[in-house]
DNA sequence: AAATTTAATTAAACAGTGTTTAAAAAAGCA
DNA sequence: TGCTTTTTTAAACACTGTTTAATTAAATTT
């Protein structure tokens, strides 16, 4: 079945040509600005092609942010060096939050639009892979650290999800530019200074 | 001048017209899909009239913006009766997030949507003084507990805005709807549990 | 090799969008 | 009443996501 074989391949290469293409015009001009038409005109096909490959724009919009996980997850590898738990929780705050400032478009793709998520709904298979995975290393990590005697009094379940809310709220008022409140002085540094402050706190309770 | 008056009467008239035909058509069916021509339709108008009143859409969704801020500082005036600068934090924790909880759509628009701030940089007066007002009465209550012997060893600034951040945080991940990553057990409740579990932190620093 | 079937691709249309412009209608003033 | 100013509208522009039927290209069968 040699031709099927090529044809197949060929299908995957279009597929990830469209997805190329909306990746790159997606940072350049952000997703609202990204046409169906712009993504045709980038690949030289005609716009209807794209829905032989795709359901609708929330599909290739959520395909992009799979590959955002990939990349986060990869920057978490070093993690596997740190033993201590409660380093290895700071060390995954400070990835995550260069992650998200680094890579802002792809981070407001990942946790903050609307579309990956609205197509996770539409479709069939209705839970988020991509955040469960992630999440899990954080409960994994949380639930080490409250084996190890850390956190006493609190359950694992609840102070992930403030952890995660805690390092979410900063980038994300930060990438949805509402840090304009904060003054002056200390604008461009805030969100590491807060990190620190975050830091302290662990320590602590 | 008595023409004069009513005419400016009138202009206010229609202005507040168009803002609430707006208000309700954003409350139910969101930003996106309400449209220039949707709002006109409402109020029996032709769409161009909207533009002698509103630069662009941003703006409409600026001043309903603003509305949010007014509805969250009512809120926000019980807190007067609570002497106890950290008791006081913990009532603005709940208030917010029972403010966001309740009106998730005004939430986002104040909080995540880039509308309404990106008019306050395409116009000339570019501070978010919204904001900055609500932020201004959290660090002035942060303020108040380390005046007090609270939250020792921590800065006013760092400190509010992680605060925030936290809060924001843990509304935002519930409104973008990224909550499903947590135990199904505990999803319904994981916002209480977490905003508990932070009080506790509060105490303890 | 030619005819037929299947798959890939496109052009065109639909129903919408925000915004601008020039024309028309209404209101105010002399 | 005639003139001027203000208010309002119709129409156009350049887009948008998506669906449909028609067309082109490729693969298979005769």
């Amino acid at each position: 079945m040699g031709i099927s074989d090529r044809k197949e391949r060929e299908k995957e290469e279009l597929k990830s040509l469209i997805l190329s293409a909306a990746k790159k015009l997606f940072l350049q001009k952000g997703i609202e600005k990204t046409s169906i038409r712009n993504i045709a005109d980038q690949i030289e096909y005609s716009p209807g092609i794209i829905y032989h490959y795709f359901r609708d724009k929330n599909e290739i919009f959520h395909a992009l942010h799979q590959g955002g996980f990939q990349a986060l997850m990869n920057k978490m590898m070093v993690l596997e060096n740190v033993r201590h738990p409660l380093e290895r929780l700071k060390a995954m705050g400070s990835i995550y939050i260069r992650f998200a400032i680094e890579n802002p478009d792809m981070y407001d793709l990942m946790f903050i639009k609307e579309a990956p998520i609205d197509h996770v709904y539409d479709s069939e298979h209705d839970d988020w892979k991509e955040g469960s995975g992630t999440f899990d290393y954080l409960r994994l990590t949380v639930k080490e650290c409250l084996e190890k005697g850390y956190f006493q009094g609190h359950q694992a379940e609840p102070l992930s999800f403030l952890i995660w809310s805690t390092v979410h709220g900063m980038v994300s008022l930060h990438i949805r530019k509402r840090c304009e409140v904060i003054q002056l002085e200390d604008r461009a540094t805030i969100v590491d200074q807060s990190l620190e402050a975050f830091f302290k706190i662990l320590d602590k309770i």
